[in-house]
RNA sequence: GGGCAUGUGGCGUAACUUGGAUAGCGCAUCGGGCUUCGGACCCGAGGGUUGCGGGUUCAAAUCCCGUCAUGCCCGCCA
């Protein structure tokens, strides 16, 4: 287990303390824990690190803070990475060896590089990631993107704590509006043109438009709908190729993106590997399940939820009493397919698929895998932990799935099922409902995740051109699709996955301070510093340490030296957010950094801020890549 | 009717899970800085009763209760 330069300085700090409280206060008892809680990085001005123990202890000694942390500040003792301890209005706090934190997180970089920051926490667990799944029938709008730049980001903060991650994509081509764009093939005059899920999701539009005015069509996609569920029907067949060639375009989009998966699940495959009959016998033979024979669920099988209640407050609500899985008429509900999905997941049911190859040309170079009624048996599932990342609108059914698994005896599942609720995505005005075609806008500017990109793309192409900095030309349209890429991954990822979000044109090309392109200039400027210097990095002279400061130099040092802590912190509330705010943070500070102190006419501090340089390089590329974002050496 | 989430300067947001010293950052506004390592930058100024009202605490943006506003959910629909 690595433990980051931030917190070996902490563990310092707590001996320190635990020795000094002792010393003061032999009556008094606090704990490792306790001193290690009640540190947090200081206030400018006071120090690197401070404590407000004395807070917790006045109570039990029956004294004021302020003494208390005199007292205890006058018995420490330095030793390791703090250099000194002082008390302040009841406060502890500690000042680093500017030299010897600096070697540590210095040497820390040097030796891991493109691994600093990341842990083991979670080395030997497999966690399934759930993300975009997008209906087969239309393009990704800019709400499905935000899905996507989520699900990519947080299976990269797992893979970066060690975890073995699958990237799972599920496919719903049994939903009514495969079978109205089915129909809509059928029936309507257009021809593909274009890009097929674009064309596909206009031709959505219509048909629905058609379904409110038409009964008979409305009545034969019903139909059609209920013949696609049986896997040996020709519709059946038929709807599934053509839900594959829309997933195919989708991919596209997903290239584009740099975004990769590993499996696609379709649900005519969860239907045809009779998942929920399985999942059904599962929760029956757990006494989870009840059939009614008379009264409103007559003929139906329900999940009772009273015992819930036990356990979830949101169960508390006595009108919801139960959830029915399967009706009356013997179909299934989405929280019953959902449930056996689940325990496919878990591997609680046994693996019935089979897998082909659906693409082989990913941005990671991997083979994007799919269920399939033909093919090799391989190990998916099978996982510890399952992150859904689905919008806030299905919390209350995220929550009956984990309720199912709790009252079938999977408590341990159950809580390892973790619903990444993300906030939807709006446009001034208006939502972006794929069904009545929100995400067209007829000044030809879509809110789709192609058109976001090519718009992006122009404006990024635009300062590329005028920008001195590039000096080989034929790379502006790959410089400027990377800084495009960026800016539109960080704007979605810095906003915290549970607000709502509106879309807006002006901030979404607006490439200024808080954004991707602000850290990747950093980037593109300290390696652009070092190349002048023609610097090699190789191990500093113990006189180099003496030439840190106490200005941003050092402020650079304990930013960098908490990197770790950020992707632990990334990865446990799963949250990108904590990755960007850390990003602008170093980005700004480098900027004060490099304003203040001359690198490469630092005379004797010379080596030293160098060693800084191509560590902050390091690292800000680190943290971009757990976001998705590619650096540039120049821009 | 019930439940969940959100509410922070004009706008977009961070800190809330785990209470701690002066609520951080950006945009916009105003003022300053390129013959010196990359100006997609930096420095400075103004702008806040953290929706509102109570409570707990030595200490509340953070925890508790109430209330208002906004969004979402509460089907044998999909």
């Amino acid at each position: 287990m690595t433990t980051s330069p931030n917190q070996q300085a902490i563990e310092d700090f707590v001996k320190i303390m635990a020795g000094a409280v002792k010393k003061a206060y032999p009556e008094s008892s606090a704990t490792a824990e306790q001193l290690r809680s009640s540190v947090t990085r200081a206030k400018p001005g006071f120090g690197d690190l401070s404590s407000s123990i004395s807070f917790s202890l006045a109570k039990q000694l029956k004294k004021a803070p302020a003494e208390i942390s005199k007292q205890i500040s006058a018995a420490t003792e330095a030793q390791g990475l703090i250099s000194a301890v002082s008390d302040a209005s009841g406060y502890l706090n500690a000042t680093m060896n500017e030299g010897a934190y600096a070697r540590l997180v210095v040497s820390a970089i040097k030796e891991r590089k493109e691994f600093y920051g990341s842990t083991s926490k979670g080395k030997g667990k497999r966690v399934i990631v759930e993300s975009p799944s997008v209906n087969p029938n239309k393009p990704w709008h800019i709400g499905h993107l935000r899905n996507a730049l989520l699900g990519d980001a947080i299976s990269n903060i797992l893979a970066a704590n060690g975890y073995n991650v699958e990237r799972e994509d599920y496919i719903d081509d049994l939903g009514l509006q495969v079978a109205e764009s089915f129909w809509g093939m059928r029936n309507l005059s257009g021809k593909p043109e274009g890009k097929f899920d674009q064309w596909l999701g206009e031709q959505y539009v219509l048909v629905n438009k058609r379904m409110k005015e038409d009964k008979a069509a409305s009545e034969e996609i019903k139909r059609i709908n209920e013949r696609m569920e049986n896997p040996a029907s020709p519709d059946a067949v038929e709807a599934r190729k053509l839900a594959e060639q829309c997933v195919m375009a989708q991919y596209e989009t997903d290239a584009s993106y740099g975004i990769s998966h590993d499996l696609l699940v379709w649900e005519s495959d969860i239907v045809a590997g009779k998942l929920l009959e399985k999942a059904l016998k599962i929760l029956e033979s757990k006494n989870a399940l009840q059939r009614p024979k008379d009264g409103k669920y007559a003929g139906c099988i329900i999940l009772p939820l009273e015992k819930a209640k036990e356990f979830a407050k949101e169960f508390e609500n006595p009108t919801e009493e139960t959830k029915v899985l399967v009706r009356s008429n013997g179909t299934a509900t989405y929280v019953a397919k959902d449930i056996a999905f689940h325990m496919w997941k878990f591997g609680i049911i046994e693996d019935p698929f089979k897998y082909g190859q659906f693409m082989n040309a990913q941005p990671n170079g991997k083979v994007l895998y799919t269920t399939s009624g033909k093919g090799i048996s391989a190990i998916f599932g099978q996982a510890e932990m399952v992150v859904n990342i689905i919008g806030t609108s299905q919390r209350y059914a995220q929550l009956l799935l984990k309720a199912a698994f709790r009252l079938s005896g999977y408590a341990e599942a159950s809580g390892n099922i973790i619903h990444l609720a993300y906030g939807e995505v709006s446009i001034a005005g208006g939502s972006l409902s794929g069904r009545e075609g929100g995400w067209i806008d007829t000044s030809g500017r879509n809110y789709t995740a192609d058109s976001l990109l090519s718009e992006v793309k122009k404006k990024a192409l635009e300062i590329v051109e005028k920008s001195e900095k590039i000096e080989d030309k034929r790379k502006s349209g790959e410089i400027a699709n990377a800084v495009s890429l960026g800016a539109i991954k960080f704007e979605f990822l810095r906003i915290a996955p549970e607000k709502q979000v509106t879309f807006s044109w002006e901030r979404a090309l607006d490439f200024e301070s808080n954004s991707a392109p602000y850290c990747m200039y950093t980037y593109a400027r300290s390696k652009r510093i070092l190349e002048k210097a023609v610097y090699t990095p190789m191990e500093l002279k113990d006189s180099d340490y003496t030439h840190i400061g106490r200005g941003a130099d050092f402020e650079l040092v304990r930013l960098l030296g908490e990197a770790q802590d950020i992707v632990e912190k990334a990865c446990g509330e799963h949250r990108p957010n904590v990755v960007t705010d850390y990003l602008l943070d170093l980005a700004m500070l480098f900027s004060r950094f490099y304003e203040q102190m001359h690198v490469i006419k630092g005379g004797e501090a010379k080596e030293m801020r160098l060693a800084l340089v191509w560590s902050t390089m390091h690292v800000t590329k680190n943290m971009l890549m757990l976001l998705g974002i590619g650096t540039v050496d120049s821009m």
